[in-house]
RNA sequence: UGGGGCAUCGUCUAAUGGCAGGACAACGGUCUUUGGAACCGUCGGUCGUGGUUCGAGUCCACGUGCCCCAGCCA
């Protein structure tokens, strides 16, 4: 871990650092599984970087494995896309790429195996009646008549299936597990299927093919993997695939490979995007974007063609952070990230837009300027005080420079002249001034319009060298610089949720599925105009990205930019605190978030107090438990599940049972409901009459409590071993409390300064100090005294 | 509807019974030959109701909301 980490940590990497404590594994093993059957997104490029940046943070390795277990949707184009999209993302995966249809043979074996000792079973029932008889969320399957076929007709069958002897769906060979288990994924799932179709890479040498469970858990273990990271969709799935370790794992092929296990995270999907397969590609085929690689598209080939670098893409997802809640990322993370990465990489020009003509009057001949590529800060804050060209040589800053030409005639921004200016307008307005980028301050002295309005042209005159201005624009030379094509892009719908708000109009509506976002797609996405950028240009290399001064960042488009007609992509706009800004501030306003919709249908059908529904027995148990001096919060609890309450019953043969009620509901009842508490009623009461004669506090019981959970220990017995007493010695707490108030000055002041939150601060440092045994009350009491 | 998962500033994410913190965004300021960048500051959050506790985002109970599962897809 010489390196710096790529994922900050998490419940997984926590995971990790127990098992490598516990000695568990030697050494981490993850793998990255795409099914080559579409290319990869924004979605993907950030479960692979937790997989890659996870097996990088543990100096493991990460298995680049294709899931390619249905030939009918794979495609060798898609695998080598895949491939290729993460190497552009820069992962190492070594030497080879791992493919789930190499290990075909080793997991028909297992397959064999499975049937051999009696878990796995050829059914012969067609697709639909196999639905049936798997039941309902609420209805517990039944057995299919073929489920008790002996070994040997099952293995019979199942190389019939193999040797190609029957049809598609006449088939298929399933785990026996459960039928009626909740888990509608351990009703005996599916683990190979007839699929006569040619597989991309193994062709016709297979018509079975295994499903996504079975072959997952098979080649994750075949494949060394120890932590098998995937999305939240597949929690219910980790049942299969722990069932198929224990019945697997140990036996050769699994024999001297760490067991794996499942452990799964969130998914991440972007605003104002969406992600799926079957969308992406109605977007593509309805016309609505141009192709695959559309630079609108979060497909890394579009966020490629776009100009976006693969060190903005891991930026990104490294700030996206992982977590078990599935969650909408803000797009402004991402165009953060780009910005981020290009503005110490992206060397500065400057190009007019959408041009306005503007003639100097004043200036006779032509001008040379040499244009430093950097600004300052960027210069200075260089690490090495050099400075990138174009072509990526590093040099002086002040070699860093191109020429342009200062002609009488130039163009501008049409948004750079205003003849009634918006308050706070800093650029050219007719009688004003404006300085142009390091050429000088103009003066506009005329303008002239056409017939419908429009201003045509701008003469001006350009003033002495003390001359000021508020504003700087940009300029390029009317005569001097190239024509060129902009395409700029912006967000590809209107709306930050598209699928939420489609769905929403759909469950309205009626209407099909994956069809309402389409009218969420923003017309404005693309927008194509015609400017001019400087000629400098020409003798870059053609992917350079520059920064086009106060235009945002761009690039030429790697397949339509050709040399006599230059193309550029607009990578990512610049901030922007001007302009266009104020419509936008009212529209977010407007848009009311998706989570914010949720919260506010909770709350409105004005909550009434939750009315708790007890059986008539229940109720005249909680009658009794009340006249026993019960509370009624746990008096509620112990009334409907007597085995707490049994429990309860036993302990107060030998404490006060109002006392111990609190304890057995709200530290005991997890344990005593799922039958593993090994604290005995005898026990808890033992505790609880200690604390009711103050010889302990709470702390030290819950802490006991939890250490006889532990190791079965009796917990008096517990607290005589290790002499634990609570301390109420005023004098000794005292000193303490003294001590942390002289040791936190800084702390004590805040605290006086009204920051009373602090209070806990204190008495948790007092408790830290005597291991727990102070009196909290007292120290608590001490505590405000002292401070006032 | 049975099972499972989840809920912390606008967004993403920390806090492992003891100071609700960071990043992005927004807002304000400084600086600036980019209305960029940088720097400084401000705003803003524990889904709800009860309970346990000296102390609860964290533990308990009851609610509410969202997501996943009934493919021979993954």
């Amino acid at each position: 871990m010489n390196k710096p980490r790529l994922v900050t940590p998490n419940f997984i990497t926590e995971i990790i650092d127990e098992d490598l404590r516990a000695g568990r594994y030697s050494r981490i093993v993850t793998r990255f599984p795409p099914e080559p059957n579409g290319y990869a997104h924004l979605g993907h490029a950030i479960a692979s970087y937790i997989d890659f940046g996870i097996a990088h943070d543990y100096g493991g390795e990460c298995r680049l494995r294709m899931d390619d277990t249905n030939p009918e949707a794979e495609r060798a184009e898609y695998a080598e896309a895949l491939i290729a999209d993460m190497g552009w993302l820069g992962w190492d995966w070594g030497p080879a790429v791992s493919y789930a249809s190499n290990y075909f043979e080793a997991l028909y074996q297992m397959a064999e195996k499975l049937i051999q000792k009696g878990l796995a079973y050829v059914d012969s029932v067609p697709p639909e009646e196999m639905a049936r008889l798997r039941g309902t969320v609420d209805k517990p399957g039944t057995p299919s008549p073929y489920r008790d076929r002996s070994v040997a007709e099952n293995l019979d069958l199942f190389r019939r299936m193999r040797a190609g002897e029957f049809h598609n769906g006449e088939h298929v060979l399933r785990a026996k597990i459960d039928l009626s288990s909740p888990n509608m994924k351990l009703r005996d799932p599916v683990l190979y299927r007839i699929v006569h179709a040619e597989h991309y890479r193994t062709g016709k040498a297979w018509c079975i093919y295994p499903s996504y469970d079975f072959a997952q858990a098979t080649t994750d273990a075949l494949d060394g993997v120890t932590h098998s990271l995937c999305s939240l969709e597949f929690v219910d799935n980790r049942a299969i695939y722990d069932w198929l370790m224990d019945h697997l794992w140990g036996e050769p092929p699994l024999h001297q490979t760490p067991r794996p296990h499942q452990y799964e995270f969130g998914r991440r999907s972007l605003e104002y995007t969406v992600v799926s397969k079957r969308k992406l590609r109605k977007l593509v085929e309805g016309g609505y974007v141009r192709g695959w690689d559309d630079p609108r598209m979060p497909t890394l080939a579009g966020q490629r063609r776009r100009g976006v670098r693969p060190e903005a893409i891991r930026r990104f997802a490294g700030q996206v952070g992982i977590s078990r809640t599935n969650r909408t990322v803000d797009i402004a993370l991402l165009e953060g990230a780009i910005r981020d990465d290009l503005n110490t990489t992206a060397p500065r020009v400057m190009a007019v837009l959408r041009p306005l003509k503007v003639v100097l009057t004043n200036l006779a001949e032509p001008r040379t300027i040499a244009l430093p590529y950097w600004p300052q800060d960027v210069i200075q804050e260089s690490p090495d005080g050099l400075v990138p060209l174009p072509d990526g040589r590093r040099v002086q800053p002040a070699e860093a420079t191109r020429t342009v030409t200062l002609t009488p005639e130039l163009y501008i921004e049409q948004d750079d002249f205003a003849i009634t200016p918006p308050k706070g307008f800093k650029r050219l307005t007719p009688g004003g001034t404006v300085r142009l980028k390091m050429a000088g301050v103009i003066r506009c002295e005329r303008y002239q319009t056409d017939g419908a309005g429009q201003v045509t042209e701008l003469l001006c005159t350009l003033l002495p060298q003390e001359a000021k201005a508020a504003g700087v624009i940009h300029w390029v030379s009317a005569l001097d610089a190239v024509p060129a094509e902009f395409r700029l892009y912006d967000r590809l719908f209107t709306v930050p949720h598209p699928e939420a708000e489609a769905k929403e109009l759909e469950d309205e509506a009626e209407t099909p599925e994956d069809h309402d976002f389409l009218r969420f797609v923003n017309p404005k996405s693309l927008e194509v105009v015609q400017g001019y950028i400087e000629r400098s240009v020409l003798q870059d290399p053609p992917d350079t990205r520059y920064q086009l001064e106060r235009n945002g960042y761009f690039w030429q488009d790697p397949t339509d930019s050709k040399p006599g007609a230059l193309v550029f992509n607009r990578i990512v706009t610049l901030k922007d605190n001007w302009g266009r800004n104020a419509e936008q501030v009212e529209e977010k306003r407007e848009t009311v978030s998706h989570k914010a919709l949720g919260k506010k249908r909770a709350e409105s059908p004005a909550s009434p107090q939750p009315a708790v529904i007890l059986t008539p027995d229940q109720e005249s148990r909680l009658q009794s438990l009340l006249a026993q001096g019960i509370p009624q919060a746990e008096a509620l609890v112990l009334a409907r599940e007597p085995r707490l309450a049994d429990f309860l019953l036993l302990a107060s043969q030998s404490a006060p049972i109002s006392a111990l009620a609190n304890w057995v509901v709200n530290d005991l009842a997890p344990a005593i409901r799922t039958g593993v508490c090994r604290v005995t009623p005898a026990g808890l009461a033992g505790l609880v009459k200690l604390l009711e004669a103050g010889e302990i506090n709470t702390r030290i019981a819950k802490d006991v409590l939890a250490e006889a959970q532990e190791s079965g220990t009796d917990p008096a017995e517990i607290i005589r071993q290790k002499g634990l007493r609570q301390v109420s010695d005023k004098g000794a707490l005292e000193r303490i409390v003294d001590r942390i108030l002289a040791e936190n000055p800084d702390k004590v002041a805040a605290y006086r300064a009204g920051k009373t939150g602090l209070l806990g601060f204190f008495v948790g440092q007092v408790m830290r100090e005597t291991q727990g045994q102070a009196n909290p009350q007292l120290v608590q009491e001490l505590v405000r005294q002292k401070l006032g």
